[in-house]
DNA sequence: ATCCGACAACTCCATTCGCG
DNA sequence: CGCGAATGGAGTTGTCGGAT
């Protein structure tokens, strides 16, 4: 059986089902592997505000459902035509600048350099971290093997957000990163798909392991300050048409996360979350993806 | 009308990370 | 090991509403 069907099948039949219509990987696989403390600067931490693991965890997951849910990027992996990057640098023609990109889909650069160890979807698992379930690991298996890269021509760029305390000190700069972040996908190429992600928090409290000056865990007024944030992302331009300016996907996932070392990582689905079928929500967000992927790429 | 306090909005930059 | 990018904490400025 084929994986998209082996998951249509798993998530239809599946008894006491977390979510319903619950068919996509990725929120559960973040939640999870937020969940479990590992290795950061010398401590077992959940979520260090510096480091680029819970960036990694989005965009691994975001790759794992594309992948899951567009027949031609399978086609496409299978065949040699489509690699990722991570940490890219990409150069945009106008305005010209560059930015670093979390995770690229592209054509493999033509005489470039292959990285001597290639990572892959499956080698990641490892170095992140990441958690997953039997029937996870069954999916991934069963998936073409996409491997890193030399960046050529970039077909889907994603940048990954995560606000999880002071949220708004934070609002300013985080709207001005993930704006310019699909000014430059699009300066560089109008016909690459700009996806952004955004991960905010909606507890009460967080422990930031780089707050040293004053003790105990930062307080949030909440729901103000996940309202505020989730207002300052809905707000970004959206693409629409070809020539428009924007996001051409859009997704926001709330969390509930104190990062104790010890309490879970929880998904909270109440508003201010995106609903089920608001074109915000994570599911809408790669439904998205896949079908302008599907429509736009068909001919490479 | 004016003062004051609380908090929101914003700027700046120290710290830390990963990468080359 | 140096460098650029990213986060979020400290500090500054702006705004609003209530008391006098």
């Amino acid at each position: 059986m084929c994986p998209l069907m082996r998951r249509q099948w798993q998530a239809g039949g599946a008894i006491g089902c977390p979510r319903k219509g619950w068919v996509l990987e990725a929120v559960d696989i973040l939640t999870r592997s937020l969940s479990k403390a590992v290795p950061i600067n010398g401590q077992m931490l959940q979520y260090h505000g510096r480091s680029d693991r819970h960036g990694q965890l989005i965009c691994w997951g975001i790759l794992f459902d594309l992948m899951l849910t567009s027949d031609l990027l399978r086609w496409h992996v299978e065949s040699g035509k489509v690699v990722f990057g991570i940490n890219h640098t990409l150069r945009s023609f106008s305005p010209e600048k560059k930015k670093r990109l979390d995770l690229v889909l592209c054509r493999p650069k033509a005489g470039a350099p292959v990285p001597r160890r290639p990572q892959t979807l499956h080698t990641l698992v490892d170095k992140h971290g990441i958690e997953l379930t039997p029937r996870q690991w069954g999916l991934l298996q069963d998936l073409p093997v996409i491997t890193e890269g030399p960046v050529g021509s970039v077909l889907v760029a994603l940048e990954a957000k995560a606000c999880m305390t002071e949220h708004i000190k934070a609002l300013p700069r985080l709207y001005d990163e993930l704006n310019s972040s699909h000014q430059i996908v699009h300066g560089h190429s109008s016909q690459a798909l700009s996806i952004g992600f955004f991960m905010v928090n909606a507890a009460e409290e967080f422990h930031s392991p780089t707050n040293t000056a004053k003790p105990g865990p930062n307080k949030h007024r909440q729901p103000h300050a996940l309202r505020r944030a989730v207002a300052q992302v809905t707000d970004l331009p959206r693409r629409s048409h070809h020539s428009s300016q924007g996001f051409d996907g859009l997704g926001i996932v709330v969390v509930d996360m104190v990062n104790d070392g010890v309490s879970p990582c929880t998904l909270v689905t109440a508003p201010p979350a995106p609903a089920e079928d608001d074109v915000l929500h994570y599911d809408s967000m790669v439904q998205r993806m896949a079908h302008e992927y599907d429509t736009r790429f068909s001919m490479i």
